[in-house]
DNA sequence: TCTATATTTCCATGATTATAGAATTGTCAA
DNA sequence: TTGACAATTCTATAATCATGGAAATATAGA
């Protein structure tokens, strides 16, 4: 991942309506949400909820599908992945340091079947 | 880690010049760099840099020590790890996806052998 | 078609953030 | 002390971002 791409997506998600959103599909995964489901579960306003919409889009976090009259949109764990990626291949220490998630803190066999997977794609 | 923790610390990494910043430092940690150094290395001017680790500091990301006349900053590698530690545990997908970095492109020994630790402050 | 609903775009406004020169503060060496 | 250097704070300015009402643009059903 490029350096301006993860600056990208840390400024869209370095944003409390934004991370809410985010973090309100990911609990809707994968099939997502519709924006007025999304618009009403956190009070946003609709013009509000539509900007914050376009900047997670822009940054690759979320996509989007019609479905009728809705619109739902849905987060594109690839791109949280590449930044996690990203983090801990660019800004962790060398030397010693921690920065190793390892597993996550409910869904275990999972991750720990993938932690000896190598990361193909980092520079 | 908090909501707005994780904010400030994503808004703190999201902007070019604090990046860069960081990752300087992340090749020269533990010991960290002077402000002087800083500067010269990415061409900022001392005012500009003087903000931009503030907001670092303030975010918690890096610590800064006094030594004679220069000031060294360095990294804090536990802020990184927390905030790892938050992506992957409240904004990766529940089912199925990916997220895990599991192990680094050139250092995997070390990972590798802390992939089955289980992340201890987590929510 | 007409109407209702979903969503986005337009627009103005206010708030926050980034930049960098100049002045200030702090530290050390002689 | 004085002088040199390191770093921060002060200050003004420009640029970007967030908000949300109002208008415009879909989409679907009758």
């Amino acid at each position: 991942m490029q350096n301006m791409q993860a600056i990208t997506i840390l400024a869209a998600l370095a944003q409390e309506s934004r991370l809410a959103v985010y973090r309100l599909l990911i609990e809707h995964a994968p099939e997502g949400l519709a924006a007025s489901a999304i618009a009403e579960q956190l009070g946003l306003p609709n013009a509000t909820l539509s900007f914050h919409l376009k900047e997670l889009s822009h940054a690759g976090l979320v996509s989007s599908r019609q479905s009728g009259r809705f619109i739902y949109y849905a987060p594109v764990i690839e791109t949280m992945d590449a930044l996690v990626g990203y983090l801990t291949d660019h800004c962790c220490s060398q030397s010693g340091g921690t920065c190793a998630p390892a597993t996550r803190k409910s869904a275990p066999a999972k991750r720990v079947a993938a932690a000896g997977k190598r990361r193909p794609g980092s520079a």
